[in-house]
RNA sequence: GGCAGCAUAGCUCAGUUGGUUAGAGCGACGGACUCAUAACCCGUAGGUCGAGGGUUCAAUUCCCCCUGCUGCUACCA
């Protein structure tokens, strides 16, 4: 571990594969990082927060080539749409590794010449049933009668025997086991540990690294015939990522500050991948290995799986469009556990946000304002506990206190990625928030003459809404911003303010209030 | 087939090492309040904790078995 750099936090999401336009899918794990990002910016710890593409391989070439235009230039279109929804989904990320980048070349060579001398890469013969429609080799077992592709059932596979790199993976077994045993918490959620277990408990066997008659991808630096097979190249687009943009590309440079990574977000999907392949060749090359790998859950729809045959994508350009950033990234985090399997459904979308950005978190802000400016004169009221009524400063304290306690719960939840308790954590603040105020009657209080007890009373509220809102800023930053805006305090996505927010007394008695309006409207049951 | 996991109120889920009336949110219904985005607050909802068996003074929580569902079982990414 690079010690003087503890506190630095490189995150990233998979780097996607171009293939076609960006989805749910891609949508969603790039939201939870972009979360995770923003509460470690909150912390004021460094924090780079790494998305991308991964752009070689046949499917690639095809696909260009069915298009009629270059494979390069069918990438610089899919990465425009990629950025282009990013924006929308209001996702700040710090670096995007592409890997057909030329910066990113040099690292995979480096890195190459770097295992090869080990010894782990070995040429030899990959060999097997291939089936010329999918483009891709079949394990015997799985095949019909006579050597029948099971997916083109008309297709007769042909016997292949080709020249390929092998990367030396059984050589890492023992070690991966030890990685896996020395850090339990290496990969995440336990059930995704417990598959990898499983999986090289069965014997790991190596693997082959290049392709021969594919173009469309780097050379192997040893052997330009092949070209190097697009995991192993995208695997290492992570690392290219923590170059600065005006080092030389070099391994040294990429390695020198924001090593080793604190989390890879994936998709279960690709959960071996950067679970056994990845760990393995780092292991070679003698690097460091990434502290966490955090396999999600996959998305349905309705409680079906999503798939373009069935026509039941989540088009992510046209929700975002429709509803806007906060309120996706809200339900994703809240209504989902990440890394179990999730939902989405437009009704329970609806009925989610409604019931606490709306009713909940939006009704106490506006409620709470509208008493300031009825009982306090527009005016943020001083805080003073003396003298006022002990029934009701009975209800506040246990309030303030919870209040208080938020951040170091809430910060424990997200270092998890436990956005979900993160969510329930804050809103159960909200909702005693909700409950003071009906408890307390300030309406009452305030025909009483007991402007002492009203005042007290509505700093605390605003106040604690405050602290609720600087909490729910990694997940609802636009939401966030505005509450601090009617609180008249400043929150810059960009610099936000630091941890010490999640303490008492941040707003400023005294202070006129801006205008105030619902930060939320309710979403209305699309017809 | 093998390995692993799951099965709790209409829905989404909590239930730390077995112990008095099994919880929350949402939805539904009833009530109260009036500061508020018809919001908020209170109350009700009678769920055999998948089926069966076992261990125990006592099991949703341990063991066995059955049923159902899910994931993994290597080179498409």
């Amino acid at each position: 571990m690079n010690s003087e750099n503890s506190d630095h936090v490189a995150i990233t999401t998979p780097l996607y594969y171009v293939n076609g336009l960006p989805h749910i899918g891609s949508a969603y794990p790039t939201i939870a990082a972009d979360a995770l990002a923003r509460f470690y910016r909150l912390r004021g710890q460094p924090t780079l927060f790494i998305t991308g593409t991964d752009e070689h391989g046949q499917k690639i070439q095809r696909t260009a080539e069915e298009l009629h235009i270059p494979p390069q230039e069918h990438c610089d279109r899919i990465v425009t749409e990629f950025q282009d929804l990013w924006q929308q989904l209001n996702i700040k990320y710090d670096r995007f590794s592409r890997t057909t980048d030329l910066r990113h070349q040099a690292i995979v060579n480096e890195f190459f010449q770097l295992v090869f001398k080990t010894g782990d890469i070995y040429l030899s013969q990959q060999q097997g049933w291939y089936c010329v429609a999918c483009e891709e080799f079949k394990e015997e077992r799985e095949l019909l009668a006579d050597h029948h592709c099971p997916t083109h059932t008309n297709v007769t596979c042909e016997w292949r025997d080709e020249a390929n790199y092998f990367f030396r993976l059984s050589k890492y077994q023992a070690k991966l086991e030890q990685l896996y045993r020395d850090r339990p918490k290496f990969i995440q959620p336990e059930s995704r540990r417990n598959e990898v277990l499983g999986f090289v408990a069965q014997g790991l066997t190596d693997f082959s690294i290049s392709r021969i008659n594919l173009s469309w991808g780097f050379p192997v630096p040893t052997d330009p015939q092949h070209t190097i097979y697009v995991w192993f190249d995208a695997l290492l687009g992570y690392i290219t990522a923590l170059l600065n943009p005006d080092d030389e590309p070099t391994l040294a440079n990429a390695l020198k500050t924001w090593y080793p990574i604190k989390v890879h977000i994936i998709g279960k999907d690709i959960l071996r991948f950067h679970a056994v392949y990845f760990p393995a060749m780092l292991m070679s090359a003698g690097l460091e290995i990434p502290e966490r790998i955090f396999g999600h859950g996959l998305l349905t729809k309705d409680g079906v799986k999503m798939g373009k045959t069935l026509g039941n994508v989540i088009d992510p350009y046209a929700l975002v469009k429709k509803y806007g950033a906060d309120p996706i990234r809200y339900y994703f985090l809240r209504e989902i556990e990440f890394g179990k399997d999730g939902d989405f459904s437009e009704d329970r979308f609806i009925s989610s946000v409604n019931a606490d950005l709306a009713n909940s978190l939006g009704n106490l802000l506006n409620r709470s304002l509208g008493m300031v400016a009825k009982y306090c004169d527009r005016t943020i009221p001083p805080s003073d506990s003396a003298n006022i009524d002990p029934h009701i400063l009975s209800l506040i304290e246990p309030v303030k206190s919870k209040a208080i306690n938020l951040g170091d719960r809430v910060s424990e939840s997200y270092k998890d990625l436990a956005f979900r308790s993160a969510c329930e954590q804050i809103l159960e603040l909200i909702w005693d928030c909700n409950k003071l105020i009906d408890d307390a009657t300030p309406w009452k209080l305030f025909k009483a003459g007991k402007t002492a007890e009203v005042n007290q009373l509505l700093y605390s509220i605003l106040e604690s809404v405050r602290i609720a809102a600087y909490l729910l800023s990694p997940i609802i930053p636009q939401i966030s911003q505005e509450i601090y805006r009617q609180l008249c305090l400043d929150f810059t996505e960009l610099e936000p303010p630091l941890w010490e927010h999640t303490k008492w007394g941040i707003i400023k008695s005294g202070t006129i209030l801006a205008d105030f309006k619902p930060v939320f409207q309710r979403l209305e049951i699309a017809s």
